[in-house]
DNA sequence: GTATTATTGAAAACGATTTTCAATAATTAA
DNA sequence: TTAATTATTGAAAATCGTTTTCAATAATAC
């Protein structure tokens, strides 16, 4: 929390912006869970530890720690934008069950440096990537 | 188109359905481009041909068209789903720049294989999968 | 031809996201 | 500390792609 906080900071200062008791409420909330939550989740969990925090605020917050790189937006095709924790957090990719909706986290070195390469044996540079793999998961099966 | 055709007349059939004009035109247009449309804009090359097609019949006619295999959905994350053939053409994933929005299709065996020993080893079943890479093509870099 | 039932298309509903705006609060300068 | 400035808040409304509704129409079966 501590370092994260410094960098919603950092990143407010550098920008002009306000320091609020919203957003630092809001952040913390949002690195006290570990689920892959969308801005509806996040705000229902925020309004449990604290009221009078409306929606807009927790879908605004949002937006300034994908910026401050604090944040990850996840897609995973349902129509709802969920996010996760991305500072000190290992770029990862997704197995997700088509019956429970079960999200796995997985990474490949490998299949990372395949897919760069595939890529840059195209004339073309990469800056980022989604790999999704839909199926079932063990408990599912 | 014979091909096609034929398919989507089975489907139809299987399914109780009922053949339309209105079915084969949305088909034949969305067989004549290459392009990944939305269903906007694959509603307005349809008007362009055709006149007096709504938009809801283009709406439910590509779910026809997913179901039956002729099409695929493609999720690039703005918010707008795009179609693309389906039948006989090979699987394939996407880069797409960041620039200029080209959507270049690539196919490397070797990843997909790999990807596929991942999943299974952490006991998941896959059934389909979603790659991009996003970035700059060569004419943006 | 008649009866049955799917299809059409305009309009409305939907749901997530984004914007608006007046009141409020954080920051800066005096 | 106070006043001035300007970003923030949050409820409500707007937006936008998608999906449903429903009455009129058209395809199929008999
Ligand atoms: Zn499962
Ligand atoms: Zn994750
Ligand atoms: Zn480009
Ligand atoms: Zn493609």
């Amino acid at each position: 929390m501590h370092k994260e906080i410094e960098i919603l900071d950092a990143f407010i200062r550098s920008k002009g912006l306000r320091r609020t008791p919203q957003r630092k409420k809001i952040l913390s909330v949002f690195l006290s869970t570990e689920k892959h939550v969308s801005t509806q989740e996040l705000h229902r969990l925020v309004r449990k530890k604290f009221r009078n925090i409306g929606y807009t605020t927790v879908y605004r917050t949002i937006r300034i720690l994908l910026q401050s790189g604090l944040c990850r937006e996840i897609d995973i095709g349902d129509g709802t934008s969920r996010y996760e924790h991305h500072y000190n957090h290992r770029h990862h990719d997704h197995l997700i069950c088509i019956k429970c909706n079960r999200l796995i986290e997985v990474m490949d070195p490998r299949i990372e440096r395949m897919q760069e390469k595939m890529a840059k044996e195209r004339g073309f540079r990469p800056t980022a990537h989604r790999l999704e793999i839909f199926g079932l998961c063990r408990e599912c099966i």
